[in-house]
RNA sequence: GCUCUUGUAGCUCAGUGGUAGAGCACUCCCUUGGUAAGGGAGAGGCCACGCGUUCAAUCCGCGUCAAGAGCACCA
């Protein structure tokens, strides 16, 4: 006789046994009430189910609560289930298709015969609510794959039916039940409706279908779900922060930059936006400098028959600006390989100028889809720190282990902690053996084990000439954009006709890195601002010190006072105006000025500074009173270390 | 490029079918004041652009351009 009883083992390592096959609810409540109620969905053996997902066999159970990142999903998941179902409530001609959690909440998209209005939104949220305080059971349901097309056909859900469909036949599919709404969903989902309870929804947007956007085009609802109103009323607060520290703002409010429309997707840089510029490229200037690279500086427009050539006429035409003249086709750069390598070109080169490197601040066009232009993070016109080296499969190792080396030093020195590396491997069309890609990858691999640090892989997202590494950074509200990169490519050099003379008198084609630190500088500028939100570290600052008079009767010593630091190098500014000494403080707060040197009738006596220092936090605090030479040597150390 | 939203003074934003308003900034005057906004006066706008509807359009409609969010794209 088979024996009914399974045995329990909770996360404490107790095991509680029961004479029968219990679901998760029950075992819930053997434990107490209050985990009875707390109860969002269960972990058996590792993997999540219902709270009514019936356990028959001897197992690990986990009850999930409100209090573990699982429970978390599992609100977020069915806030998005809520969502559908009050869409469905307020507008039955409305076709659902897919909804998952996202970071922070979760999204719905929505085929329906309009987009959704503000209005509907707030209406939507309102019937949310109403939904979830009815305290709705939800209900899981097994169907055979070719039942459940057939009942989501039968109720004119076309998309989901869709779905199914893609499903293999021999599956059987879950569906979840809360009160009129029925949605294919694999689960868990908590086990009513009233565990719903701090919800918003954010905005509305369009999607494609299936993410293709040869599909019709579907609205999507994104909200944010939470445990505790807390929780929410933190995750909105500093999405509101965020946005001050927003680039766009930012460099507006420092004046760095500005873009208009008759120049949209390119930069018009002022004084101080031009500043940071310069302090960013004579910085990486010097990178080159130290590690071996030549700088070069190639032609901004190419004729057609070298754009023929690397292939990017018939394919990426439609992303490059043209011009003619004189009967001539010219393409005007959207990358500077192709320069590069009419410079590896110009002479006979051999094994013995390997590895060569050469580096280009690199000006670009590219005709970018105008929806993709984002401030000066995505732009048409941009500067790269773009750098190749030429070099044989042999060197290929070594050469990107150093590279991953500098470029980890580099964003350490602007600053950076949050990077995040990834390696696109090989795409289904591409050049090259197997074999040869195997080194490739590998040696991308290998040169980020060298500095041990983590990074994820991407199957099928590497250029069709070669793998490559990303360097990705967070701007203020968590997008990703990606900086740096190394590249290896056996395609390209040869295509244009590179070539070196090898040990045995052969002439072969070179591999060719492709590498940027900072990607573009554009970018870059953009992210250095909004992570530091807007106050720079001394060396990169614009102005490092304004130095300001207390009264009339100091400005002679001012001025003595800023010509001492400017012959010192130190980007400095007097400020002479009759304006009280509050005022002109909270002015260059405001503009983030990293020190304020306040000269009064003491200093003017002593021969002193009284400098206030930025705090970080808006603020500021004042120095001890020290000598100008004192002062002048620790601008000068903090600027020598980069702090 | 697609969907939605937006475009009014240098900036941030109100506002109305009868050609516009605030705060800050700017100019001038008073004020010489020790750590985040002293007081007064003044100047400043083709209400993104084009075409319609209307006696009359910044406001309503259509189109164009640009920006914002998301999607797609990023060789």
């Amino acid at each position: 006789m088979v024996s009914n009883s399974v045995s329990i083992t909770l996360p404490d390592q107790s095991v509680r046994q029961f004479d029968h096959p219990v679901s998760v609810a029950e075992v819930a409540a053997s434990i107490g009430a209050g985990l009875a109620k707390a109860a969002l969905a269960g972990k058996v053996d590792g993997k999540l189910v219902d709270t009514s997902h019936v356990i028959s066999q001897d197992a690990a159970l986990a009850i999930v609560t409100d209090k573990d990142a699982d429970g978390l999903e599992v609100i977020r998941h069915s806030t998005a289930h809520l969502l559908a179902y009050a869409v469905k409530e307020l507008f039955p001609d409305a076709q659902v298709t897919i909804g998952p959690t996202i970071d922070n909440g979760f999204y719905y998209d929505f085929s329906y015969k309009r987009a959704f209005t503000p209005e509907d939104l707030v209406a939507i949220e309102k019937k949310m609510g109403e939904l979830a305080k009815q305290d709705i059971p939800v209900t899981r349901k097994v169907l055979p794959r070719d039942e459940a097309v057939k009942y989501f056909k039968g109720i004119g859900e076309a998309y989901k039916a869709e779905i199914i469909e893609s499903i293999p036949a021999d599956q059987a599919v879950s569906l979840y039940t809360e009160g009129a709404f029925t949605d294919l969903c694999r689960g868990p989902h908590v086990p009513s409706t009233g565990k719903l309870k701090v919800f918003k929804l954010m905005k509305v947007a369009g999607a494609y279908w299936r993410g293709d956007s040869k599909n019709e085009m579907l609205t999507r609802i994104y909200g944010t779900a939470w445990t505790k109103k807390e929780d929410q009323e933190a995750y909105l607060n500093m999405l509101e922060e965020a946005e001050k520290r927003d680039h766009r703002k930012l460099g507006k409010l420092l004046d760095l930059f500005h873009m208009q429309e008759e120049a949209p997707g390119m930069v018009f840089w002022h004084p101080k936006g031009w500043s940071i510029w310069q302090q960013v490229e004579q910085y990486l200037r010097k990178v080159y400098v130290d590690n071996g690279y030549q700088e070069i500086r190639c032609p901004q427009i190419l004729d057609r028959s070298l754009w023929e050539k690397t292939g990017h006429w018939d394919n990426y035409q439609d992303n490059m600006f043209t011009t003619q003249s004189e009967k001539h086709d010219y393409g005007i750069k959207p990358m500077n390989c192709p320069g590069h390598v009419l410079v590896f070109n110009s002479d006979l080169r051999s094994y013995r100028d390997l590895p060569l490197r050469y580096g280009e601040f690199g000006s670009c066009h590219r005709n970018e889809p105008s929806g993709a232009l984002h401030g000066i993070m995505r732009v048409r016109g941009f500067v790269q720190d773009d750098g190749h080296i030429f070099c044989t499969e042999e060197q290929i190792q070594s050469e990107c282990t150093n590279f991953n080396q500098l470029a980890l030093a580099v964003y350490k020195d602007f600053g950076f902690k949050d990077i995040a590396i990834k390696i696109a491997l090989r795409p289904d069309k591409c050049v090259g053996s197997d074999e040869t890609w195997d080194r490739a990858e590998e040696a991308l691999r290998n040169a980020l084990r060298a500095c041990a640090v983590a990074w994820e892989e991407l199957p099928g997202e590497g250029a069709f000439y070669g793998p490559k590494i990303e360097y990705h950074m967070k701007d203020s509200i968590g997008r990703s954009w990606q900086c740096g990169t190394m590249q290896v490519d056996y395609n390209t050099a040869g295509r244009l006709g590179g070539e070196y003379v090898d040990q045995h008198s052969n002439r072969v084609a070179p591999v060719m890195l492709h590498r940027a630190i900072v990607g573009s500088l554009e970018r870059f500028i953009g992210i250095l601002i909004e992570n530091h939100a807007g106050s720079l570290p001394l060396w990169l600052a614009p102005l490092q010190v304004v130095a300001m008079n207390v009264t009339e009767n100091q400005a002679a010593y001012v001025t003595e006072v800023v010509n001492a630091l400017k012959a010192a190098g130190i980007r400095v500014h007097a400020d002479l105006r009759n304006e009280k000494i509050s005022y002109k403080i909270r002015e260059y707060s405001v503009q983030k000025i990293p020190y304020l040197l306040v000269l009064g009738d003491k200093e003017k006596e002593a021969g002193t500074v009284t400098a206030r220092v930025r705090d970080g936090k808006g603020g500021g605090e004042n120095l001890p009173t020290m000598s100008l030479n004192e002062f002048i040597s620790r601008v000068k150390d903090e600027i020598a270390a980069k702090k």
